[in-house]
This record gives structure tokens, sequence and C-alpha cells, in this order.
DNA sequence: CTCATACGAGACATTAGTGTATCATCATCC
DNA sequence: GGATGATGATACACTAATGTCTCGTATGAG
């Protein structure tokens, strides 16, 4: 028995309600938002004075979860197609927070910083698979990496329709890229 | 030398303005719309009484481009392949008007059909593919579809950032869902 | 040339969303 | 039990977008 309030968290709450449904439909209102949480409008905006506020804590949020997420899967990875593998199996279930902060055009800078590292990170992953004559060597790397990006999205899509359990769908979207873009 | 009328058709003009303004940005305001077509709003109004009728009317417009980009691909395709093939050729050029179609929520009934059948005519597509042995046939159906939807927007979106060139997109494409989800 | 039509510009009312403030209520802490 | 603090509900002002209307103007047809 952890010594967890009563109450659960209301900010949490707000942030978890406001990734489920921007995610969905970016043009969602505030009202939309914390009647989701359960929540009253006024009560959003002690934790968060205006929807730009909140959408950057989300940002931040959905940032958190999927580097926690990548970085325990890729610790015991060895080879590039390890890296790909681990981070697939991670980032597929988080696939709607993934895009929410890619349907989201954030203007906090430090939340764009964080991203552009993570796509550069992807792009270095892209080089290493090549190098290990895993993917094409003429693949661009900009195709390569959209097309990663494209597959989680996908996999997580097919997943939330309940055409898949999320275990194939992370496993598709591995082989959809290994194979797709293969030498 | 066809009878063309001296000053563009406006009703086409402020078409395309919305096509593309909107498939950037899915909430931009109809000032912007009629703006960018060269247009005052009252003119836009004038054309499409409401913005429910503006993107309607949008909608059948990207149907009818694409199936007559489409159909015309078709003529004499004789395999199930070169029915992939040409359709990808036809349609990711068009990537713009097929994202439209995809990311506005349109609540005219008769688009919403004409999309269905679109996607049913896919499916059958998928099923072709496999019944000749271009793709596994324990890919999921859905995730077939899903991934050529994908490779569709994907391309388009590379040839418009400039990073690749049409012909080259629609071949990365075909050969991504080719090598990706064969036997 | 004259008329009819369509246009751009602008004024206007209406609506939806946002952000702030107030107040009563209820749980928690002392 | 009483004080404190967070919450929900509500009212309010402000803004942006939408849809309607009018008017002066230009263009093309007759």
């Amino acid at each position: 028995m952890t010594e967890r309030p009563l109450r659960p968290p209301m900010r949490q709450a707000i942030l978890d309600a406001a990734i489920d449904t921007l995610a969905r439909n970016p043009g969602a209102s505030l009202s939309e938002i914390s009647s989701r949480a359960g929540v009253g409008r006024a009560s959003l905006h002690r934790h968060f004075p205006s929807r730009a506020d909140l959408i950057a804590a989300a940002s931040r949020q959905c940032m958190d979860e999927i580097n926690a997420a990548t970085s325990a899967a890729l610790a015991d990875a060895q080879t590039a197609r390890d890296r790909l593998s681990r981070t697939l199996e991670a980032v597929v279930p988080l696939g709607d927070r993934y895009h929410f902060l890619v349907s989201e055009a954030v203007d906090d800078e430090n939340v764009r910083k964080r991203y552009a590292e993570e796509l550069d990170w992807l792009g270095h992953l892209v080089d290493a698979l090549k190098a290990d004559g895993v993917i094409a060597a003429d693949a661009p790397r900009s195709w390569a990496v959209a097309n990663i990006d494209a597959q989680v999205w996908l996999a997580w899509s097919e997943v939330a329709a309940g055409n898949l359990a999320p275990a194939h769908a992370a496993d598709l979207a591995l082989r959809t890229l290994l194979e797709g873009l293969g030498p």
C-alpha cells in the first residue's frame, strides 16, 4: 500500500485528458478537455493559466514518458537493429503521446529542442542501420526517418482501432521497416 | 485555344486555395482562405454560404481529381501489381488532395460514401495482391490498406518538402510497400 | 452607351472560445 | 469544532471567427 493521496492528482488527470482529447482533435476546446478530465473549467485554468501553458505542459509530459520508455528499453540493446526493435516496442504503445507531439505546433523552446534531439537520434540510428547493412545504403535518410515515424503512428492506430494486438502491431511495424527499407 | 473565360473562374480559385490552406492547417480561417485565393471574404460567402459548404465542395473536388487520375492510370493495367504501381504514380502528386480528405471530417453523406468505396477498392486490391503472391498472405488487410494510405502521404510530403523528386518518391513508396508487405 | 451582374470593401450582429473574478461548498488539518 | 485551502459553479469581459447586409465600382453583354 503506497501512501498515495486519496484524491487522484488533478493536474495529472487534466494532462491525460488534454493529450487524449487533443491527439484526436487538435482544435478541441478547453471545456471538452476539462469535462473529459472530470473537473471544472476553472480548475483547469488554476493549474494551467492559458491554453498555451497546458499544451506546453502536455508536450513535456509526452516527451518525458517517451524518453523514460525508450531509455529503459535501450538499456541492453547491442546492435542497431536491436535498438530499432526495442524502440518500436517501447514507443508504439505511446503512439498517442507521440502523435500529440507531432500534431501540436509547440511554441515552447525547450520542447522544440528536445524534439529536434529525438529526430536527430533517429537519424543516427538510420545511419547505423545502413552501416550494418540492415537497410539499403541508397535509401534517403529523410525517407527512412519519416517511415519510422509513420510506422509508429500506424501501428498505434491499428491497436487503438482494435484491429491488432500491441505486440503484433510493433512486430508488423518492425518487419515492414526492415523489409521495406532493406537492401 | 479553348474558349476559356478571360478572368479565371473564381469558384475554382477559392476551392484550390481552400484545399491548399486547409491541408496545411485544418483550423485556418475563412479570411486566410479568401485572401490566399485573392478574393474578398464576401465573395467566398457568395459561392459557399457556410464553412461546411466550402469544405464539402472542396472534398468533392478532391474526390473528382483523384478519381480522374486513377481511372486514367488504371486503363491498361493488367496485374494487381500494375494497378498498385499506377495508382501510386497517379495519387502521390495529389497527396495534398488526398490528405485533405483524410484530415477534414466531412459531414457530407455523399462524400463519405464515395470515400468508403475508395477504401473498399483498396481492400480488394490488397486481396488481389495477396492472391498473386505479391504481398504476404498473412498480412492483415487493415494493416496493408493503412500502409498504402501512409506511403502515399509520406511520399507526397517528401516531395513537397523538396527532399525527393516526384517520380523517385512514388518509386520509393512502391518499393517500400512491395518489400515491406512482401511474402 | 446603358444595363445587369459580380465584385471588393466595410459595417454589423451573432456565436464560440478564452481568461478572470467571485462565491458557496467540502475535505483536510490543527 | 474551527480555520485553511482547493474545488465546482457561475457570471463577466474580451477576442476571433462567422454569416449577413449594404454600397460604390468595374466589367461584360446587348
